[in-house]
DNA sequence: TCCAATGTTCGATCTGCATCGTACTGTTCA
DNA sequence: TGAACAGTACGATGCAGATCGAACATTGGA
């Protein structure tokens, strides 16, 4: 239940959070945390998005998100699980998660994997 | 009067404007064209923010807010004049902008040309 | 006790992009 | 005509950050 340490939400600047949502795996995180909308594990995220890249990359943006305010992270048993903070960042940048959820994914961010070609 | 060619708004996805909002400089730029309010030349955004860098720095970045749909660019004599698509950019992506407004420039953002040093 | 699974940390590498300088275009004005 | 000005285009450079692999820590089972 060990709760990994998190900045508070009114000391996210805009600044962090632009850059954070910048890339696109990150944006792609984000959205599939969204999507879950409940506790889930670094490599069912993985499994879930398709997103191919190794679990140290994995770890490195996990802690971007984290230290933008935007996840939340626990540690239970051999995993950490991590959910968005919603409603923190609804109240600190209201319209920001629901700008993303309703503008979703670019269609090359989805269709790339398995393509005609 | 001649405008310079834009995406319409409707085309713009939300990936390349966060892309566009991750860097400072132009996040600088976008302020500076909010607070502005009106149509504005690049060489007086660069007396007016304090933002040291190339002619053809600055140029780029133009670019590169014009082709995310946050900027309308209009030939006047020998000036380009440029303005925040500000009603475009709140129609398609609501919140964003008043978001940037209301959350303003970081403080080391502000501080930094004219330090006691 | 040992091993497999999940993440983190750290160093190395590689790529994208911000920046610069120069050359060039187009415009205004003397 | 020519000079000055505003901006673009382009190639080169440097740096920040995305990625990887290996080593390590921790936990849960067999």
């Amino acid at each position: 239940m060990t709760e990994v340490i998190e900045p508070a939400i009114e000391t996210v600047t805009i600044d962090v959070v632009l850059s954070a949502l910048a890339d696109p795996v990150r944006l792609t995180l984000v959205r599939a945390l969204d999507a879950a909308g409940d506790w889930t594990c670094g490599s069912d995220i993985l499994k879930n998005t398709g997103v191919t890249i190794g679990k140290s990359t994995l770890s490195h943006h996990m802690k971007v998100l984290r230290d933008a305010g935007l996840i939340r992270t626990r540690v239970d048993g051999i995993r950490r699980l991590v959910t968005l903070r919603y409603d923190d960042v609804e109240r600190r940048f209201p319209g920001l998660l629901t700008m993303l959820r309703e503008h979703g994914p670019t269609r090359a961010a989805v269709a790339a994997p398995a393509s005609t070609a």
